[in-house]
DNA sequence: AAAGTACGGGG
DNA sequence: GTGTACGTACTTT
């Protein structure tokens, strides 16, 4: 006879075992135990009977057991009632092979849904589970197999409870970018508010920190690509274990790194490292937790549904895509399994007006004063909740005369909600929720607590949007993102008109954001215009701030036009806002990144133009005599001179000798793999050099006898000084310096070799 | 001059 | 486990 016992806790983590799905709990008291849950991962069959029939004879060759029921559920683009076979199984390693088995058949009769969804997270969907998930959970004690599960806590809650969590960090010393560019440093451990720099043997001093504490999460920088791949085969080597993870066997299971696409680049995700019954979070190979920290990663897995390291290392696309499969399973859809979908025949003429994105503006480039910025909130996703754009509202086959989209004349149905606005709903409103909870929380931790939840959510919301016009995206469809695109342009547009009927002008606008200026207007006018645009638009509209100026960048091809999207102003809050300048860029050396940060920190005193030149001439004058002293003297330091790059290449598949293709032959011949997608760091050594190999040096490689390019890093310099140049006044003081061409007009790039010991103006002294 | 290469945005 | 924009700017050939 067994008995019974409950265990309260939180649900911590969840894996695939050979027969069900281990749950690991985190009581009260920090302790981590796992569970047994009898959950049997399940997929549908559809087709005639005969398919269904062989179908079944192909299952029967499989000693798992399988379960067959009969099911009656509704295709996902028609809406119709399909019936068919509801195919389980209690062993999820079984449950992949037969999908794959009978979905790589040729010319099957049959086709497969809900069979694609990762057995964890459709373990989750079908529980009611998620991670961090308050739970009580009864196990018969025997075995810690569960039988029953109550869950008080829902994903919808906004102030949860959640675990006591034990945090420890590693890194590697030797500066911020990848250790693997470097030679080996030692090991730094936090944890417990001690930092450790381990001077001993790393595997043993690890061995027994973990043992010691018994941290539950370990964040790592650079842990996926280099730390813990590294020290396991330190181990490996010398045979013994290294326990990152609770369970000896599987440990540390290993997805393989790749390079793919994504909005027009190439990006490198590292190899997972994750472990059972711990979170390893790799904050170099975590844009979410990178950006919105452990608490946004949390707030999206427990909406999502997909388990925290997992999730960790997905894009926020992947988290929105879950949820619209969660809604949809709830629903009684079956889930479309790879989509193909070609998009609707249209015409080149049609082609030109529907592919155009959102609308941009040229500003005309300069320095104003008084300006206000107006940008609608969320606009995307508002507009595909409002106006109900989803991929099988598009052009439906049910409502043939129903309401069109502006411009392009597509179909919305309206008969049904979509998928998307009804995933996105609920989001929207969370979202508002913890916006105002930011507002009014007294407490700072609980403040950014909230902020750093709703920018999670943000991020999830931008990238639903994306996601959309992914042809291949399992709930996506072109013509849906062209609507959303189409309606966004409507509005900016109404918004546009509305400003200009009331006397203000137009100087810019950007998708969502717009610039208007009205000489001598007050808060309460600008007030006055969001309101009425609001009301032309039905869609929220909030006045972002009132800039003192604001100076919108000329392009550098032909001064007399605006670039969008640069420039750089300052609202009456004292807050500045910089879009586009060199300081934002990855590729630019720290020191000049920290110099026109300086500067810009030195402009936010100036209330207007006459202010702004002031500070020009006598503040950032010496403030540039200065960083250029350090500079020429060839005192500056590595780490500030380096320039990041991301590889879009193999490293030997560069055509060009570019300084990039340069120091990535270089690293890769020092046994340092690449991959396109990572980031190399380097240092000018002597740009103008015909040999490439002696242009730039790794930055971890870059010591004695090196010298820096002095002369192309005050090129490089001075670019960035002339970005916050007003009425040429930085200018006319660098003037009369060789090299250097401020104007666009002056003396040729290339004066000859040895830039460092080009002679340098009176600046420099 | 043309082609190759890389960046930001969103907050 | 997804996402191949778009415009700008610089370098190499």
């Amino acid at each position: 006879m067994t008995t019974s016992k409950i265990v309260e806790g939180w649900v911590f983590d969840v894996q695939e075992e050979p027969v069900g799905i281990g749950v690991w709990i985190i009581d009260r008291e920090g302790r981590t135990r796992k569970l047994l849950h009898g959950f049997k991962p399940y997929f549908f069959l559809t087709g005639n009977w005969a398919a269904i029939k062989t179908a079944i004879q192909r299952l029967e060759r499989w000693h798992a057991p399988i379960y067959l029921e009969q099911a009656e559920k509704k295709e996902f683009y028609s809406d119709r009632p399909v019936p068919c076979l509801k195919v389980s199984t209690d062993s999820p390693p079984a449950y992949s092979k037969i999908i794959r088995a009978l979905t790589t058949e040729k010319e099957r009769p049959w086709d497969l849904y809900t069979c694609d969804i990762p057995v964890t997270q459709l373990f989750f969907i079908e529980t009611g589970l998620f991670p961090t998930a308050k739970v009580g959970v009864e196990i018969e004690s025997r075995n810690s197999l569960i039988s029953s599960i109550s869950i008080t806590d829902s994903p919808w809650e906004t102030d949860y409870s959640l675990p006591p969590l034990q945090i420890m960090e590693i890194d590697m010393e030797g500066g911020s970018g990848n250790p693997a560019h470097r030679p080996m440093g030692r090991l730094i451990v936090k944890i417990d508010q001690r930092e450790m720099i381990i001077d001993e043997d790393p595997l043993i001093s690890l061995k027994q920190i973990i043992s010691r504490y018994d941290p539950h999460v370990i964040v790592s920088r650079w842990g996926d690509s280099y730390l813990i791949p590294k020290l396991q085969k330190l181990a490996a080597q010398r045979n013994e274990s290294l326990p990152f993870g609770r369970e000896s066997s599987g440990e540390v299971p290993k997805k393989r790194g790749r390079s793919y696409f994504t909005y027009g680049k190439i990006v490198f995700t590292a190899s997972s490292h994750t472990f059972k019954g711990r979170w390893h979070l790799d904050l170099e190979n975590s844009f979410t937790v990178r950006e919105c920290g452990l608490e946004g990663l949390i707030e999206l897995a427990r909406l999502s549904k997909i388990p925290i390291q997992r999730m960790a290392r997905t894009s926020t696309g992947t988290c929105i895509s879950s949820m619209q499969v969660d809604r949809a399973i709830k629903d009684g859809y079956l889930i479309p399994w790879r989509k193909s979908q070609v998009e609707d025949f249209k015409t080149a003429e049609e082609l030109l007006v529907i592919d155009k994105g959102g609308l941009t503006y040229r500003p005309v480039p300069g320095f104003y004063e008084q300006v206000a910025e107006f940008d609608f909130a969320s606009m995307y996703p508002t507009l595909m909740a409002k106006f109900n754009l989803s991929p099988e509202t598009v052009n439906c086959r049910c409502c043939p005369d129903a309401s069109t989209v502006p411009e392009i004349g597509f179909r919305i149905c309206s008969r049904r909600e979509g998928l998307i606005p009804k995933t996105i709903r609920p989001l929207i409103e969370k979202r508002k929720q913890y916006k105002e909870k930011v507002k009014s929380a007294a407490d700072p931790i609980l403040k950014e607590i909230y902020d750093r939840r709703q920018s999670a959510h943000k991020w999830c919301l931008v990238t639903c949007f994306g996601y959309l016009g992914y042809k291949n995206a399992r709930f996506g469809k072109i013509e849906a993102h062209e609507s959303t695109t189409a309606w966004g342009r409507e509005m900016l547009l109404r918004a546009k008109e509305v400003a200009e009927q009331g006397g203000f002008r137009f100087l810019h606008g950007l998708t969502d954001s717009l610039w208007v200026k009205k000489t001598g207007a007050k808060k309460e006018d600008y007030l006055e215009l969001g309101k009425l645009m609001e009301e032309k638009t039905g869609i929220p509209i909030a006045l972002e701030g009132i800039y003192r100026w604001i100076s919108f960048l000329p392009s550098k091809q032909d001064p007399r036009i605006g670039v969008p999207s640069r420039f750089f102003g300052l609202f009456d809050t004292g807050k500045l806002k910089v879009r586009g300048l060199m300081a934002r860029r990855h590729d630019t050396p720290g020191f000049v990144k920290k110099a026109q940060e300086e500067i810009l920190a030195m402009l936010t005193q100036a209330r207007d133009r006459k202010e702004y030149k002031e500070i020009l001439r006598t503040r950032v004058q010496s403030l540039i005599e200065t960083c250029m002293d350090g500079l020429m003297g060839g005192k500056m330091n590595p780490e500030e001179l380096s320039i990041l790059k991301r590889l879009s290449q193999d490293p030997m598949g560069y055509e060009h000798g570019t300084m990039t293709a340069a120091v990535a032959q270089e690293l890769l011949a020092r046994g340092v793999k690449l991959m396109p997608g990572e980031a190399i760091q380097m240092v000018i050594t002597d740009a103008s050099a015909k040999d490439p190999s002696l242009k730039a040096r790794a930055l971890g490689f870059f010591d004695l006898p090196h010298t820096y390019d002095q002369g192309k890093y005050r090129e490089i310099f001075l670019e960035a000084i002339k970005e916050l140049d007003l009425d040429g006044i930085l200018e006319g003081m660098l003037r009369g310096t060789p090299i250097v061409d401020l104007s666009g007009i002056g003396l040729p790039q290339d004066q000859g070799p040895g830039r460092q010991k080009i002679r340098v103006g009176p600046l420099d002294r």
